[in-house]
DNA sequence: AAATGTATGTCAGAATACTTACATGAGTCA
DNA sequence: TGACTCATGTAAGTATTCTGACATACATTT
């Protein structure tokens, strides 16, 4: 604390600490490399990864809403709703072009879709395998759980 | 479509893992979580995270090169040229008009640019101490060395 | 039934970041 | 010196994602 403000100039010139150390950091590093190798994974399927997300939710739920995907993407609607329609337009998906109750339009994955997305699958994992390669079982339960944690106590004072 | 290869409905129809166990997931949602965070804990200050990592990067290199900023913030030389150009316009930072021996041309902050980066690095220091605060000492270490050691784990078989 | 609140889908525009491309300066090597 | 390589800065165009806005459909309340 502490801010009798003039004689601290300390909020600049110190050194606070070594970037590495910091987990947002690494974090961002992290996640900028998963990021390119997974684009550079996909591109074979001219897939990239938010699309390869997509596909990935619609397989876990099958007939979710574009809502439901952009929350489970950590995207907007209209950002999931963008990526729909061009996985749409490829016929990797079907969308029924009118609601049946509600105004949700479930999505599927079509055959073409599932034939893609198992090779995509196959890609990602094994990128996903050698991202945590070094790491014992034991380690990986406690990064895990550990980031399952950071995440809750970044949004449960969150108010929305 | 149809082809012979209709039995293998492994591919698709497996659960694979749960969603929360994946790092990669986890990952993402942890991602966005504190971009979120720190984009609303910055906005009193009218700078986004992306300028706020532009600063912190020059606080721990004066004199960086716009590549060198780049690099460090993870994004491309273009992305940066236009984000050193905004917080220029702004007066947060200073560039020679000239190279003085290359063609780098060496960025400062300055006191107002000090100024403000003074009170957002407060700020976010906040936000990753609410970050890690279900973490002991020991966890946040064993985390960091963890994803220290993932990044290496994607990067070293990288060409790029 | 009417009003309200909530959730969805979508359009339009702006902000953001990337890819491609080119020119310049410096170092290396013949 | 000249050719080659590499890194930098920048421009133009594209792609991606966001914010703001609006209409629709359902549930709840009055």
């Amino acid at each position: 604390m502490s801010q009798g403000s003039e004689d601290h100039n300390a909020g600049t010139c110190e050194e606070p600490v070594e970037l590495e150390s910091l987990l947002g950091y690494q974090l961002k590093h992290l996640q900028s490399a998963l990021r390119s190798t997974m684009d550079e994974t996909l591109r074979p399927l001219e897939l990239t990864t938010p699309q390869y997300n997509c596909l990935e939710q619609l397989r876990r739920r099958p007939g979710a809403s574009n809502s439901e995907l952009a929350r489970g993407a950590f995207v907007t609607r209209q950002t999931m709703n963008t990526l729909v329609r061009g996985l749409q337009e490829r016929g990797l998906i079907t969308r029924p072009a009118t609601a049946e109750s509600g105004r949700v339009l479930p999505t599927r994955l079509t055959s073409a879709g599932v034939e893609v997305l198992d090779q995509a699958v196959s890609r990602v994992e094994a990128v996903s395998a050698r991202m945590v390669s070094p790491l014992d079982d034991e380690t990986r339960t406690i990064v895990t759980e550990a980031l399952r944690r950071c995440i809750a106590a970044l949004e449960e004072a969150e108010d929305g």
